[in-house]
Order: C-alpha cells, then sequence, then structure tokens
DNA sequence: GATGAATGAGCTTTCATTCAT
DNA sequence: TATGAATGAAAGCTCATTCAT
C-alpha cells in the first residue's frame, strides 16, 4: 500500500522515487503521458479529492491496473501531474519579458497583461487553488510549482531589471524582490477577487487598465528619477 | 438515476437559512460553540474534504446525531465555522488603522506589520487556503470572508486614505485601488512564499522590513510629493 | 439545501438500463446471479425497506462493493430482483392453458386450481405484498410485474377464451374482462384471506372446491347456454 | 425499549395493551385524537418506513416525548392509527347496503359503485398497500382491518343476500361466499389495476360500467331463475 | 405531563488499492 | 503488461428511543 487514505499528519511523496524521464522507454513514456492527460483534465477541474482513480483511467483509456503500474498511489500520480503542468503554465509569462527591445514602460505593461490573462486562465486559476490547499499535504509540490512557475517568472524579471538598472533606465537596489512586488502588484483587484470568486470586472479594458497602473506604479517606485 | 454525492454543479448553501444571531438560548449556544470549536480545529488543519463528520463529534465531544442537530448538513457546518473564524481574525489589523495620530508612514508600516502578522498565523494561513480551494464548491463562503475580513480591511483603510488626501497628506485618484495595492505589497515575500511552504525568513526583523518597504513605497506612489 | 435521501416525488429506476439480456459472458452473469439468488431471499422475507445492502452482500457471500459493481444503487438491484423473479412465477399458470384438449370447464378448473395454489406460495404472496407497497415508489416494477406475470395470464386465457367462443363452446363479449374476472374470482376467500394473514383452510380440498366453484361459476356466466 | 429496529422475525404489537377508550379522561384522549390525526396523514402518504416519529410529532404538533407518553413505540402508534382509520373507511359501503327498499340488481349496482369508488381513494388505497406489505410483520393489524372494513363490508352483505334469498329473489346456497365473490368482482379491472399503478380509465362512466357487469354477473350466478 | 436535546447503531454509497487472469 | 472484478474501510446522514429539565 502507498498511502493511507486520510494521512493523520503530511503526506509526503518522495518525488524521486518517480520514474524519472531518462530511464523510460518511449512506449513507456506514451502510456505515461495518456494517463496524465486525462489526470488533468480530471484534476484541474474537480481537485485532488473530488477526482477519483477510476474516473482517471476511464478518462486516460486505461485499467485501474495499469495505472497503478505507472503510479504507485493516487497522491504520486497528482504530484507528477502538477509537475508536469506547473511547467508549461507561466512559459509565455517570461517569454514576453525577453522580447526587450522596447522601453520599460510599454514591456511592463506587456508582461503584466500577460501576467494577469495567465492567472486568470481556468486551468492556472485551479492550479493555484490546488497548489495553495494542498500545499501542507505535499509540501514537494508547492515547491516545484516555484520552481518552474512563479520562481521562474520571478528570476527572469529580476534579472531584466537588473539590466535595465545597469543600463540606468532603472534605481533597483534588490532586483528580485522588486519582481516579486511587481507580480504582486499584477494581482491587485482583478486576479485577487477572481479567486475568491467575486464579481469583478474582467474585460479586456479593466485587465489593461490593472497592466497599465501596475507599469506606472513600477516606474514610479524604481523608475532612473 | 441513483442520487449522486457529489452534484456536478455549485453545492449551495443558503447562509441565510444559518441559525442567525436572533435570540439563540444560552444551553443551545453554548453545545453550538462546542461544535464549532471542535469543527475549527479540525477544518483548519485538514480542510473541507479532510475533516469527516465523526472526527467533528469526537472532537467537539458530543454524538453524530447531535451534530446534525445543530447544522443541517457538513456544508452548512463549514459554512457557519469559516463565517464566525473569519470575522474574527483580521479584526485586529483594521483597528490598527483607527490609531490615526501619527504620522502617514508610520501608521502605514504598523499596519503592514499588523497584516503581515495576521496573514502568517497558522488559523489564516489555512482559513486562506480553504477559501481558494473551496470558493468554486462555496461560492458565498468566500463572499463571506470578503466581507467580513479583506473586504472590511481594504475599505477602512480606503478610508483612512480618503481623509490623508483629504488632509493634503496623500494623492490618492481612486483610494480603493490604492488599499489594494497596499495589501497586495504587504504579501510580497514572507506571506506568498509561506503560503506555498517555501522556506523563507519569517523572522521579526525580517517581517518590520518587508513592512517598512511596503509603507515606503505606497509613499513613493501615493505621497504628497 | 442537503441532499435529501428520501426524495418527496417518485423514485425512478430506468430499468431500460438495467444489464439486459444481451451476451453477459459467464462469469459475470455467475456472480450477477449469485447476488440476485441472496437478494431474492431477503427482499421476498423483509421488503424493500426492510433490507439492507450489506445483508444483501452477506447473504450473498460478496462484499459491498461488488454489489455495487453489479447494481448502481439498491432500487436498481431490487428492480432487477424483480424483474428475474416476475417471470418465472406464474409460467405455470399459463402452461396449464395451453393443454387444451379438455372441455372447457375441466381446463378452467385446472387453470384455477394452477393459480390458487401459485399465488399461495410464499414468493408469490411476497412478491405481491412487496409490488403492492411499493408500486407508488417504483411504479416501472409494477408495469414489469403485470406485463410478465398478471398480464400474460390474462391475455393468454383471453385468448383460450376467444378461441373456445369461436368454437361455440363459449359466448363472450369482451375475452379480456372475462379472463380478469376470472383471475378475481380465483382469488375469492383462500387467497384473499391469506393476503390479510386471517386464518383460512388452505388444504387441497379447499382448494379444489374454490376453483370447482369458479370454474362453474364461469361458465354460467359465459357458457354457450 | 419497545421493539428492535429490524425484527429478525415477526413484528407483534400486542393491541390489548393500548389504552383502552373507556379508561382515558377526556384531556388524554383529545392529545391522543390530534397525534392519531397528524400520523395519519403521514402513515397513509408515506407508509411505515417512510414516516418517522419525528415527522408525525412535528405533524401533531407534539414534543417526541409525548409522544412515547402516549404509545410506547412506532409500531404501537401504527396499530392504533390503522384500528382508527379502517373502521371509519368502509362505513359508507354496507350503510349503502341497507336501503333495500330496490330490486336486486340496482342494490348490487350501487353498492358495486360505492365499493369501487371507495376502494379508489386515495386512503383507502394506501390503507390497502400498508396493510397488504405489513401484514406479516404486524398480524394483528390485518386482523383487525378484516374485522373492521372488508368482513364487516361481506357480513352486511352476506345478510343481505340471505334475506333476499329468503323472499325467492336470489338462490343462494352459501352467502357468504357469493358476498366475497360480488367484492372480488368489484375489484375487476379498475380497482385491480390502480393498484398497480397501472394506467386505467377512471372515469365515472367506467365505474358505472364495471358496476353494471358486475351487478349482472351476480345476478346471472345467483338469481332466482 | 410535556419538552426536545442527545444518543449511537445502522443505513446507502464511494473509492484507493490489490490480484488472479 | 494489461485488465477490471473484488475488497472493505470509511464517508455523510437518519431515526427510534431515552431522559434531564
Amino acid at each position: 500500500m502507498c498511502l493511507r487514505r486520510r494521512p493523520p499528519g503530511q503526506l509526503l511523496v518522495n518525488t524521486s522515487t518517480l520514474p524519472s524521464d531518462q530511464t523510460l522507454n518511449a512506449a513507456c513514456t506514451a502510456k505515461r503521458q495518456q494517463i496524465l492527460d486525462g489526470a488533468a483534465t480530471l484534476f484541474l477541474h474537480n481537485g485532488y479529492e473530488g477526482t477519483s482513480m477510476s474516473q482517471v483511467a476511464r478518462e486516460a483509456g486505461v485499467s485501474k491496473g495499469t495505472l497503478y503500474n505507472y503510479f504507485d498511489c493516487k497522491a504520486q500520480l497528482f504530484s507528477a501531474l502538477i509537475e508536469a503542468v506547473a511547467e508549461t503554465k507561466l512559459r509565455n509569462v517570461y517569454e514576453r519579458i525577453h522580447s526587450d527591445d522596447l522601453d520599460c514602460a510599454t514591456t511592463l505593461q506587456r508582461v503584466a497583461e500577460a501576467m494577469i490573462r495567465t492567472l486568470l486562465q481556468p486551468d492556472s486559476m485551479m492550479l493555484y487553488r490546488i497548489i495553495v490547499a494542498e500545499a501542507r499535504k505535499f509540501p514537494l509540490l508547492a515547491d516545484i510549482f516555484w520552481q518552474r512557475a512563479f520562481g521562474v517568472s520571478i528570476s527572469t524579471l529580476a534579472d531584466w531589471i537588473a539590466n535595465r538598472a545597469a543600463r540606468g533606465e532603472l534605481v533597483v537596489d534588490d532586483p528580485v524582490f522588486a519582481a516579486e512586488q511587481f507580480f504582486m502588484l499584477c494581482q491587485t483587484r482583478i486576479v485577487q477577487r477572481h479567486r475568491f470568486e467575486l464579481p469583478v470586472d474582467k474585460s479586456d479594458a479593466a485587465i489593461k487598465t490593472v497592466a497599465r497602473i501596475t507599469s506606472e506604479s513600477f516606474m514610479k517606485l524604481n523608475g532612473a528619477h
């Protein structure tokens, strides 16, 4: 048995025991991916407790036995899934950051807009919900999520900020902290309220406005003047 | 065909049917409170799905039947609990705001510090996790939480900001948005990372530093000069 | 607000979704039959509400999980059982009708006797009790019971009556109504009283007497003279 | 404790222990009637298992404690109720029989019609369902029902038949059996089918037709010619 | 006598996991 | 390796009955 259903304390999933990518042959990987695809649909819709292994098996088109050939238990499947999903979600945000032939304010506004839109996507929103909800049970998960999603965004932006500071366009002591502030400011109003399922204007115009204010605020805080 | 346990759509709990603050007699209230206390311990530790009604009964020292005499179903108990908890959690934050004979920067720094400390408390942290996780299933919950916790903090701060702007100490177009930005900035680094269970310096000094930076940032954005 | 266990209205079990007589493989059918056998014992003894799924599982020698692998819910198991039982119960009655080289009165007396004996069997009696008791909750059940049991008997007898009328041995306007009257007359005294658990002579002789009177009555009502 | 919830064998309620009518003071009787009225509504709508003591208490406007002051257990309350209800239900049927200044056929047709209408009433129908369903568990109940309802009707009609036979209008060997046959014939088609919740024409015309056929049939079987 | 809060066994149903084929 | 039938613990919830007030 892998795990008790309702663990009294922490539910530790040692991700180091996951079959790592390099040692898997192709056929195995294909089936594994098939399972992960099915799992993604369900976990991101219904959460961890709301998804049953039978559902995953059906959705993925494999038997329950096969499921357990590839993943030792539900928690491990979940971990593997979040690992896979987190990686791809915020990619377009920091790709945006690299297109940096524009002035600071404009770039930041575009990044802010991309960030807001990404965070509002149903998948991302659900991912955030799940990670925050299950972070205590799956501490490694949050770590993975941070490293592959938020963390990457922050360090990418921090690098960009340091670069612009070097050029004299910004004046920044701690680029990482500044980047973190920037991402927090992005979440003002729309993202934050949407997380609480509160009614809020999520129109294009509203998003652009928050993005603009965020960019302007950042420039006020860290601009060269 | 057969009754589904997990409804596909929303699980609406009409909180207006909760025994409200009418004149419940003392005995009734005492037992009710006893149940809520037990429920708090468990729900705030293990989340909604992770807590069973049997556990709550045992923890509260009552029988399952008694549980259901006071609350129609698990969802309603949960709702009532969150309602009760949310109310008390952020109270000290906005009480801090009213002690306003100090200069802006100092007041804001104290508010930021109180906010950070509150959000870092295990209960608050768990409350945030649960609300975000279950907001889809319990839309009214998030609403309550917002109205009694975050919402109150924001509008209290917004009022203070408007007041200081009237005095000429701040220059602010949209006091509510400014307040929302302030609270987002409070969550930079420590709170945010703690939510993801990432290692982060949560020392007094670290908290004071983030509070100071937050206050300074706000003043840069909205100060009279 | 919360999910009610007992719906106020009808409990519809769409029997068309029951695994029908398709080509179920042998193993599946064997286990299914094993469950139905256990269910028959209990439901026919204790009725629908008086039988629990745990009891059925124990009686059938399977786990509760297995029960639910074969039947979606208690109502469906019950429906499937009644469907299976109803079919076999009255078969020997209408088989009796086909042996028709005898004169009318003798044939009818034999049919009446078979009918009375069948209706007095503990299983049939209990089946009648259950169907009548649960007809409101399971309208399709009564329908099935009628179509496979009483209905078949009536239409078989009605055909026989029409045939004899064509031969000039009977004079009948409405063969179906005549058949219905015949079956009601069969239930006079012994069957009726037994249904109410009243003391009544159920001896062979008594049965033969009622059968004879029934046959004679029918001939008086519909005989050629 | 009065009775186990799910009795393994028979559920005997010794009705001789019911507080008999003469020894009860007025106040007590009033409350008792109040309870029985509430119980009638529920038991006749939802059956024995489908009715809870809490519901009865609420419907009757008394506390559960009071319920148990007047009736030792659910089974006894149910017994007392059926006893009370059965008595009143078929009264109008045999009252019809006494108005006997008409010719046989007409009287019988009126009695048949009254009988059919009575049996089709929702209360009577439900009473029949309940008695038949619970007869095994409550053997005394069915006895009571027979003695106060069906039995009275039969013996009243049998007396009338004997009287008319003495007048030479009928030729009957066994008036009781003839009466039983008459009541069975009344149940042909409409009543029988309605018991199985099958669709059937329950119009005034249809009822009159069955009543007429029943009367004619009886006259054919037992008329003076 | 009347109340209704409290009890706890029992109900239907779900689901992670195993294992014979 | 893949299957899916089988398991059984545990879930949410009900209800006849008791008893302190």
